[in-house]
DNA sequence: TTGTATGCGTTATCAA
DNA sequence: TTGATAACGCATACAA
């Protein structure tokens, strides 16, 4: 005689089923699911065999309200654009992935309601790395008021938050020395140190330079893309006593102002920051910083699984190093 | 006398607080929260005082399992460099958001359990979008076989799944006559047509060209990255009879072959795909395809949804346009 | 208009 | 080694 099986449905089978199959109580389905207790041996091979027949999955929503965590990681950039934040992203991704946890990814990018999303955001994972010039201090608050562990890049700290950044005035002012070096005297700054504390820590660097060798400290205020820079060194080249260097805020900037030292037919030194694949193809190559995105990703993921797991308690703050890419663009390496 | 009224906690409220505090049942709080029942003012005014109050927000988790849904979406591709996947996944997420569902992101590079990956993702997410050299079609049957919508991007459909692919055959024949037009006689495919779709539909392209113009049909297997672009041409152009043209599977491959016709001191027409910022910069400045990226991750958010939310039953299959973007590269335009 | 009670699919505690 | 059963935090039929 036939024992009555319970046919496989195209609704999707719970833990209910898959006990009642084998004979057991859903507890015991779950121990040998997790292996959080010992099970004898055939009651094992009996609870396996119903999983399969079922094809049973458990239900990432219930185990998420039972265990009372997302198992999700969060990412907030301000854009994808360029390689830099792509790169990151990737870094952190592959490093959630390692250690079992997903990532929910959000861009700010003009988006009005951006405070709302990121605090939205901040219900749907345990713990999350925000960016500089995605939102306020103000909404960091918040986030860390939700008690989920924060994790803050190229960004001054706020209270409650691990922090890594990428050095910024130490190249910077290695890189406006080189200039100097090959003897341009009037050099300047394109970018905006109020708009993010990168700006300001490069411009830093520069100002520095400038000032030890005794030169004027130059800036023109720019936005941080290609057609900002365009339109800036457009302007700035034009007028009378014209730099001879222009050290700008991103490659992107750079760029443009490549374009626009071009147009004009003029000689002038430009360098950026970040190396974007462009810089290597321009002509003259681009003299840029390269900073360790992948591994700022990668870190960031690694901080944030500290604290959610509660491993680490203090706070932390690093900095990651920068290289320099000497190429072309600088004049005096022929060009 | 005061009421006695429990102070604010730091663990989070749950409904329940909320609706002792404000003298209702739970229900009338989520009723009041989602506005899906009408509510008298007055109470109402309650319930939202004790909200603000005790700073409520509702659990995700709790409200994930009782709707039964994640009110999330996937996005699997198989890395994030270059711009073209970077592009589409920031479509995608912006349409999503407007859709109050967030993303989930996947990348499978070099990753060995990746169909693993992408089953587990399934479990978390309400439907997703996978890019073409992901994963088998085995596992996008499994995916679809758990019941939530799937779209393919790039890739040939499978058996209930959405498609959309941008347009690959004609414009790469267009291209190619194109360069026919210009007198080279000798032009050759760098890719690979068995390793995507894409590749492939590019080769039938140039193919289709070359055969009416009753020219050989060349084609040299190749890598999609620019060291393989490189390595590729290096080997081409040095052979007797070399090519005079190049029709490269992306820019990546393109910009590693100007490399090397630049350091042969060749002059050889070349043409890439995908329009990366590196291809306005490179000199000569690169021809190449430019696709809607941006709106073809949008387009796979909205199929997405139409789906999910049961909107839309019959499966779609759209082709996205490209454009041709012809600049210096390909000779005759005065490199 | 509001409250009661149940379901959602797990995990985990406590007994047995 | 195993089974009841109570959370977990919300939504929602069904009553009142």
């Amino acid at each position: 005689m036939k024992a009555v099986v319970k046919p496989v449905s195209e609704v999707p089978a719970t833990i209910y089923d898959v006990a009642q199959r084998a004979n057991v109580s859903p507890a015991t389905v779950s121990r040998v699911l997790n292996g959080t207790q010992p099970v004898a041996p055939a009651t094992e091979q009996r609870v396996r065999k119903a999983v399969a027949e079922l094809r049973f999955r458990p239900s990432r929503l219930g185990v998420a309200l039972a265990e009372r965590k997302h198992a999700a990681n969060g990412i907030v950039f301000p854009d994808l654009s360029g390689p830099f934040y792509t790169e990151v992203v990737l870094g952190y991704e592959e490093m959630a992935a390692e250690r079992g946890r997903s990532v929910l990814i959000l861009s700010t990018r003009d988006r009005e309601d951006a405070a709302q999303a990121v605090l939205s955001l901040a219900d749907r994972v345990d713990g999350m790395v925000l960016f500089g010039r995605t939102v306020s201090d103000e909404v960091v608050r918040e986030v860390v008021a939700t008690g989920i562990p924060v994790v803050l890049l190229n960004r001054p700290a706020v209270a409650g938050t691990d922090v890594i950044t990428t050095e910024n005035e130490r190249s910077a002012y290695e890189l406006t020395e080189h200039l100097l070096s090959h003897g341009h005297r009037r050099v300047v700054y394109l970018g905006d140190p109020n708009a993010s504390a990168d700006a300001a820590g490069r411009w830093a660097g520069v100002s520095k330079a400038l000032k030890e060798a005794k030169r004027r400290r130059l800036i023109a205020p720019c936005g941080a893309d290609e057609n900002a820079g365009y339109t800036t060194a457009t302007t700035l080249l034009q007028a009378p006593n014209r730099p001879d260097a222009l050290v700008c805020f991103n490659d992107e900037v750079a760029l443009g102002a490549m374009l626009a030292a071009e147009e004009l037919g003029l000689d002038v030194a430009i360098t950026g920051w970040d190396d974007v694949m462009a810089a290597r193809f321009a002509r003259p190559a681009l003299t840029t910083v390269r900073q360790p995105m992948r591994e700022l990703g990668a870190l960031a993921a690694a901080a944030l699984d500290e604290r959610i797991a509660g491993a680490r308690t203090e706070l932390i703050h690093r900095v990651l190093p920068t290289e320099l890419m000497i190429r072309n663009s600088c004049g005096g390496h022929s060009a």
